[in-house]
DNA sequence: CTCATGGTTCGACAATGCCGAACGAATCGT
DNA sequence: ACGATTCGTTCGGCATTGTCGAACCATGAG
């Protein structure tokens, strides 16, 4: 066996491909984007139809995602210790601030959302836990980015959201310096127009970034004439510092 | 090729061990769970942990699910039709009976929850979706049991969840007629102590029932003296009645 | 009505991944 | 402090397992 199962990679190609765009695909389609035989590949999808992983429509033919990963997306959040020990600092965070509250970890060069809560007396929101934001364009991602030993600003080039996205690579280093010396970032309608968003580090026993936690909500309350109301910063980062001191136990 | 594929079943299976406890497993465990030779275990465990669908603690090199996982799992909840189709239904549910708001499918014997509004007005509270509700002591999953072709009332025994569970299969079989010839479900502090929950169902264009869609509070503000306020019942059938059209188009 | 395209089946070949035993590290119990 | 377990990991031989490509039907468009 030389390094890796060859089928089990495949499947795992196969979910990803599936998961990538909301439209459902076809055996042929798959098979042009993975490079290989339809045989093969009905052979692997027969087998993640059997253990619910995909589904295929019945009267298409197509294939598309199964219920089970949402199921096993679920049970990843309970095991994820960071999730866990964060949960109800962010509760507090978002009542303090009255503003909804994230907490995300870096994951294949993007922020992957593992905690959200909703702005207080704000319903009709949906939920992102799950979903990925950019690493360049987010105050979470900021947060990551500036203290990720590896230094991996996403691949270039970055990607504009609104007309304030930072998308020199030059400009973002000195934005990161910046997170880094002062202890935390903002994010000023560089990911939707008129919401800023605010994030600090969490850090682990030893000392190492392993998440964000921040707020998100719309600019004219976060801040006035481009500034933002220092006092949601201190609310944030003594949140951060909070779930830092938990983990440290 | 027989039916399926060795590696990519012992992989699901794998997955599907680690995330029925919080704890993380070591490849013995795992070896003694599934019947399989440890070498064998970890090739597949490497690939899964290259593949990010698995991820190992550096200190005591057992394993735990990855975050790969959680995204996959969201990504499915934007393929589901009848999630999106049912979203904007939810939440006018719960603003109008000021109640949060569930929708489940029938999976695996469980009801799986594809979507869930919180309670106007109260925060902290933990989002539920992807977990599993038992489908003997929830009003959706009640209703997903009484249309299923199959039948399938879970495997008995019935555990019970509080002292109102129903777990004679005969009575829970009179519940279900009842549900069927009514149209809706009631769940009386079955599930949790002090709640009660409604349910109805969502049908496609042919007609089968593939999803429920209810209500879940405390039982002094749904109920008076064990009756169900029946304003509360015709908000959840008109929602359950609104998405099925809505599905037929 | 024809042709192209899509999902599915099949059988032969050999590459692939399974297995069991052996290794070193860590932990537990004494 | 020291054996005795228990753990995660490595390795190479064997045959089981999955890969491949061509052939098979359905479906739908032109």
């Amino acid at each position: 066996m030389g390094e890796t199962i060859q089928s089990v990679e495949r499947a795992a190609a196969i979910l990803r491909l599936l998961a990538s765009g909301p439209r459902q695909l076809g055996v042929a389609e798959l098979a042009r984007g993975l490079g290989l035989p339809k045989g093969t590949l009905h052979g692997i999808l027969r087998t993640l139809v059997h253990v619910g992983f995909v589904e295929q429509d019945p009267a298409t033919g197509k294939y598309r995602l199964g219920a089970t990963l949402l199921h096993l997306g679920s049970s990843y959040l309970d095991v994820n210790e960071l999730r866990t020990r964060s949960i109800n600092w962010a509760d507090a965070l978002a009542g303090r601030s009255r503003e909804s509250a994230w907490i995300g970890t870096l994951h294949e060069g993007h922020v992957l959302v593992i905690h959200h809560v909703f702005r207080p007396d704000d319903s009709m929101q949906t939920l992102q836990v799950g979903t990925y934001l950019p690493t360049h364009a987010s105050a979470l991602g900021k947060v990551l980015l500036a203290h990720d030993p590896y230094a991996e600003p996403a691949e270039p080039p970055l990607r504009p959201h609104t007309k304030h996205t930072i998308i020199d690579p030059g400009a973002l280093e000195e934005e990161l310096d910046r997170v880094r010396t002062r202890g935390w970032a903002a994010e000023m309608e560089e990911l939707v127009d008129g919401e800023v968003a605010i994030a600090a580090p969490i850090k682990d026993r030893r000392g190492v970034v392993v998440g964000a936690i921040g707020i998100r909500g719309a600019v004219e309350r976060l801040a006035t004439d481009g500034a933002l109301h220092m006092e949601y910063v201190s609310y944030v980062r003594d949140a951060a510092r909070a779930i830092t001191r938990d983990l440290a136990r």
